[in-house]
RNA sequence: GCCCCCAUCGUCUAGUGGCCUAGGACGCCGCCCUUUCAAGGCGGUAACGGGGAUUCGAACUCCCCUGGGGGCACCA
């Protein structure tokens, strides 16, 4: 990568899913004389050679070839090094080159479809996959794990390693693509790929981290919730699959919930705070720590990502709870809710303010107008937190407080009537 | 157009010739539990793309077809 920025963006990202280096970056910018010096070795070798066909005289001349690509037309034209030039590769006429990997097996290519392509630019610079094998044969790579879509340049890889004096080819493993939903590799103008984003989005790292393990590879007994130890340690490049696979951000929701679950309550609590005081929908001197922590292992249980948190606890920091309309027409279509409200604030007004007086003083009411909790709690909790889910309702009433709750009461029983 | 890869429930996968009337997970649908919603429990829906061949026997091997994808630049 050339640019600083697409670097640290790379870095960042592997840092946040807890992936470490062992070396590097290397940057091929800062290696451009060896690229150069291997050009001018395959040169002097008689494997290269210049070119200075331009796009245009080689379309005209290969219209009607059978054979797809350059023609070879400079190949034995013996042409030095000028303005225009490029310098390509002499691919060999026949035979082929295989290609062993781990995952896919013996890859076949026949030479005679592999056209004599450019190593160097006209303007001296190499092209990437000149780079590439010698960064490979000079750093000693021994394995070569990427995305399928690289596995038809390897032959020429191979070609210029071998051509450059490597007797031996690295181990070679090509993954499955990630695809979206039309199965085409993501990209990033149409698809979600910047991995950092979903932690803007409410994900954990090891969710995300556990969850992209299991796209192309599964563990023997099937379990899929690992620790990075549990994947380092089962994970083999052998039983990776080869078919392409599908980012599935409902599975991804299903993981994220199950490690929000599994987490410390007081680490819930640290990781959900930042979507509470930032851009939270009440004045930043409205939210209350103790309030949030009170509720927390309520919402822990209940939340997928961490995005939804400030939405399960919103009623305790607005001034008036946000009444969803849909939530507001279910209490209007319940014929008792003004009875049921009216016999409610009477009832709160007077009885202690404790989870357990409330939720035995609110099935009291249900029970007098022939209503089961699950109905009479509706109207209560859809005026008090303006949703018809929630955390459970009398701990939150609790929190609320007499006064704030009451207040809230009345104001939808007018709304009713 | 040429080259290459791939093909089991909607999705991620298990499966490497008989253990498969194809298993698990997510999703979806019921029921139970229940102060809503989750979680949990129980149950259900749902797949080997098609055709040949090999074999006593194919999801698993081979061939063809079909379908999907990737790659073919003086981009990386």
């Amino acid at each position: 990568r050339s640019r600083e920025d697409l670097v640290d963006g790379i870095l960042s990202a592997l840092r946040w899913l807890g992936l470490d280096w062992d070396e590097g970056p290397v940057r091929q910018s800062e290696r451009l004389d060896l690229y150069r010096a291997a050009a001018q070795r395959l040169l002097d070798e008689g494997r290269a050679y210049w070119c200075d066909c331009t796009r245009e005289l080689i379309d005209a001349r290969t219209k009607d070839n059978p054979k797809p690509g350059y023609d070879g037309y400079c190949s034995d034209r013996g042409l030095e090094a000028g303005e225009a030039s490029v310098v390509r590769f002499r691919t060999p006429d026949d035979g082929e080159t295989v290609v062993h990997d781990v995952i896919r097996g013996e890859v076949h290519f026949a030479h005679d479809t592999l056209e004599d392509f450019v190593i160097l630019r006209s303007d001296g610079t190499s092209v990437f996959l000149l780079a590439n094998a010698v960064d490979d044969l000079e750093m000693g790579i021994t394995h070569v794990v990427r995305g399928e879509d690289l596995l038809s340049s390897t032959p020429r890889a191979l070609l210029l390693r071998r051509a450059l004096g490597a007797d031996d080819d690295p181990v070679f493993a090509h993954l499955p693509m990630i695809v979206n939903e039309k199965r085409q590799k993501l990209s990033k103008r149409r698809d979600d790929v910047a991995l950092e984003e979903y932690r803007e989005r409410g994900y954990l790292a090891p969710a995300v981290r556990n969850y992209l393990a299991l796209l192309g590879w599964a563990p023997a007994d099937g379990r899929e919730i690992l620790t990075v130890e549990e994947l380092v340690d089962e994970f083999e490049l052998e039983h990776v699959t080869k078919a392409s696979a599908f980012f599935d951000i409902k599975k991804l929701d299903h993981i994220n919930a199950e490690y929000i679950r599994a987490m410390p309550v007081a680490t819930f609590v640290r990781e959900a705070t930042p979507w509470l005081e930032l851009d939270a929908a009440w004045p930043s001197e409205a939210y209350d720590p103790a309030l949030f922590e009170a509720i927390a292992p309520e919402v822990q249980q209940r939340v997928r990502t961490l995005a939804e948190v400030p939405k399960w606890v919103d009623f305790l920091f607005l001034d008036a709870p946000a009444i969803d309309e849909a939530a507001w027409e279910k209490v209007i279509g319940l014929p008792a809710s003004s009875v049921i409200l009216d016999d409610t604030i009477a009832e709160y007004e007077t009885c202690a303010w404790q989870r357990d007086v409330l939720h035995e003083r609110t099935a009291a009411v249900g029970e007098r107008h022939g209503l089961k909790l699950n109905k009479a709690q509706l109207p209560i909790r859809v005026a008090v937190t303006g949703r018809t889910v929630g955390p459970p309702l009398f701990e939150s009433l609790e929190l609320l407080g007499r006064e704030r709750s009451l207040e809230r009461l009345r104001g939808a029983r007018k709304r009713l009537s």
